[in-house]
RNA sequence: GCCAGUGUAGCUCAGUGGUAGAGCAACUGAUUCGUAAUCAGUAGGUCGAGGGUUCGACUCCCUCUGCUGGCUCCA
């Protein structure tokens, strides 16, 4: 699952964009064209300079490179306007077909070895080559007919990246870039990417005092301040009392166990983020990077009956997996998280249901959380797998009922399920029309057999359970990542750290305010009281920025008639209200998980 | 882990080899105030860490480390 860079899921969908339609395949010429474009424009710069593969990917394009120094920002905007130079010029672009031997020959006249070696792995008779002026490109093509037709465009970024996707083999530099129709499109694209920027959960986490990161404490290990915790609590007991009224049981299970239990389980063997072992009195012991085989242990440690199942195995397990440096990113790749895990167990004639089930509760929970846009993927049998063919058409084809008779549009990903069996992802749309994929569904052979999982059946005789693992949220530290970005900070009401802050206008109104605050804690608000001897356009501002839910301005009007003048965040002054009033109607949103302040 | 960039006060950032700076936040004092910043003062830094070059290093070089953007992988 991929969270940062094609979080944006793909659209297949012919969609519109300012004035005009454009379907994706118009889009993935225009980006194509564009990295011809930059290529063209960087062997014009830095001859010498090998290419390697130049795709339109999603929102843009790349372009990898082979030279011996690292391209700078400076030679990022040379490249830039290199390119638009060429724009101007709009030079016919042409499809050109060659034979091999000759095409070989031509990109071994300017050394592109990287090409060459393309074209031979091919093994083709003719090659399809596209040219625009000096600048030829072995490639299937379609592109744009001249150049003067990518004009908007914006070279972004530029890292490393390996030749053909292999980490043993050479590293090449490759450049981004994104490219549209129009001015505007173009404009609104990189505006978002601003906003983005602007709304980051590490930006906000600091900036709110949600949680932190600390250079001596280890990377991707979080410290939840107070504020941070306080939604954590909130999130944990909703999924709780979601998960009881689903039949869960819940569990909770140790952080470490003997690597036995992961040799036996396959992961030493197949999971490559496991931390080293401890040694203790010469036992091996692994911190745990998946809860699965203690939920197994637990169905494992009597005889189950067929008259059990299903058994729903519910824990906000924390795990941890050694990540690799590179790769920790805030709250969304951590090394230490929990996850929203569970583990149920069932007969052949129950799965289907059970995988309804799960598909319902988690749109039902993404739903209160705010995200009603979700895109869900089936992924089936990849070309390596265990367990036995027919139990994998069972349980896709049960996967795929349950998603029909839940009514959910969704896509097949063919062969990319993993390889112990099919699952079912949802991936939600967020506020910036960002994807991310939260809930992951599986089918799961192989532990199943791995630890001999039986049930008596009807029959008297042994037979193998299902297994299924599901994570909704997916973790909550993720989670909880996204749902800062998506609000911008900006909680719901229910979710919100402070839901209210009670702000008294000069000294001889705190006790009223005090009084308030302690009314609506004893009432289970999360509230607070500003008795700071600051002026109330200071208090309020503080109050704005901390993105409080509630503002209670109290001054003498107030403490005279006992009632409150309410501010709402972002929202402004919404005058005097009853006090008792309010606070049943604040509980009534708290308690509806209400995601708008309407009082 | 790899490629590239980056690390100065709690936060945002100045500071190109010669005694470490600003704004906000914090603290102290004054102000008792009606819907997004009252005024004055104080304190706060081994300039990520270690080594080197130099009469002298925040500044140049090396190593390590954190972070950022990617690659690869992933909840």
């Amino acid at each position: 699952m991929k969270m940062k860079n094609s979080s944006t899921g793909e659209k297949k969908e012919l969609r519109t964009i300012g004035s005009k339609q454009y379907t994706d395949e118009s889009f993935e010429v225009l980006r194509h064209s564009a990295s011809h474009l930059l290529a063209h424009a960087v062997l014009e710069l830095f001859p010498g300079t090998k290419t390697g593969i130049g795709p339109a990917v999603e929102n843009g394009f790349y372009y990898d490179f082979l030279r011996e120094e690292p391209f700078t920002p400076e030679d990022l905007s040379a490249i830039e306007r290199k390119m638009q130079e060429l724009s101007l010029n709009d030079i016919p672009i042409e499809k050109v077909v060659i034979p091999r031997e000759e095409a070989i020959h031509i990109f071994a006249q300017t050394e592109q070895d990287l090409k060459i070696e393309l074209i031979k792995e091919k093994g083709y008779i003719e090659v399809t080559c596209f040219r625009q002026g000096s600048f030829i490109d072995f490639c299937l093509g379609p592109h744009v007919p001249s150049t003067g037709h990518i004009k908007h465009f914006k070279l972004l970024s530029v890292s490393g990246a390996y030749w053909k996707g292999d980490e043993n083999g050479m590293q090449l530099q490759r450049i981004y870039g994104t490219v549209f129709f129009s001015k505007k499109e173009l404009e609104d694209y990189l505006s978002l990417l601003e906003e983005a920027k602007k709304r980051d959960h590490r930006k906000l986490g600091t900036e709110m005092d949600l949680f932190s990161f600390h250079e001596n404490l280890g990377g991707g290990l979080i410290l939840w301040h107070p504020k941070g915790a306080a939604v954590r609590r909130v999130i944990e007991n909703y999924w709780y009392e979601e998960h009881y009224k689903e039949g869960y049981d819940v569990l909770y299970t140790p952080h470490i166990a003997k690597l036995d239990v992961w040799r036996r389980s396959g992961h030493t063997e197949f999971y490559d983020a496991m931390y080293p072992p401890i040694k203790s009195d010469g036992i091996e012991y692994e911190l745990k990077p998946m809860n699965c085989p203690f939920h197994i242990m637990v169905f494992s440690s009597r005889q189950r009956s067929y008259r059990e199942l299903p058994l729903r195995f519910a824990e906000l397990g924390t795990v941890y997996r050694y990540e690799r440096s590179g790769v920790l990113h805030g709250l969304l790749r951590t090394r230490g998280f929990t996850q929203d895990d569970a583990h149920i167990f069932c007969r052949a004639d129950q799965l289907e249901e059970e995988i309804r089930r799960a598909i319902s509760l988690a749109l039902k929970m993404l739903k209160v959380f705010g995200f009603s846009d979700y895109d869900v993927f089936l992924s089936t049998r990849p070309e390596k797998y265990c367990g036995d063919v027919e139990d994998w058409n069972k349980a896709t084809k049960a996967l795929e009922k349950a998603l029909r008779s839940e009514k959910v549009a969704f896509k097949v990903d063919e062969g990319e399920g993993v390889f112990y069996g099919p699952k079912i992802d949802i991936k939600v749309k967020d506020a910036l029309q960002r994807f991310w994929q939260c809930t992951t569904i599986q089918l799961d052979f192989n532990l199943a057999e791995r630890f001999d999982l039986s049930y008596i059946g009807e029959d008297g005789k042994f037979h193998r359970p299902f297994l299924i693992h599901r994570a909704l949220l997916g973790s909550l530290e993720r989670f909880f990542g996204i749902l800062i970005e998506h609000y911008n900070g900006n909680f719901p009401l229910w979710l919100a750290p402070i839901q209210a802050i009670i702000i008294p206008i000069a000294d001889r109104h705190n006790k009223y305010a005090m009084s308030l605050d302690n009314a609506f804690k004893q009432n289970n608000l999360r509230s607070t009281v500003d008795i700071r001897r600051e002026k109330i356009g200071y208090k309020i501002r503080d109050a704005e920025i901390q993105k409080i839910p509630l503002i209670l301005i109290v001054g003498d009007k107030e403490v005279k008639q006992e009632t409150a003048s309410l501010r709402i965040h972002s929202v402004g002054d919404k005058g005097q209200v009853n006090v008792n009033e309010f606070l049943e109607k604040v509980k009534n949103l708290i308690q509806n998980r209400s995601l708008t302040v309407n009082i």
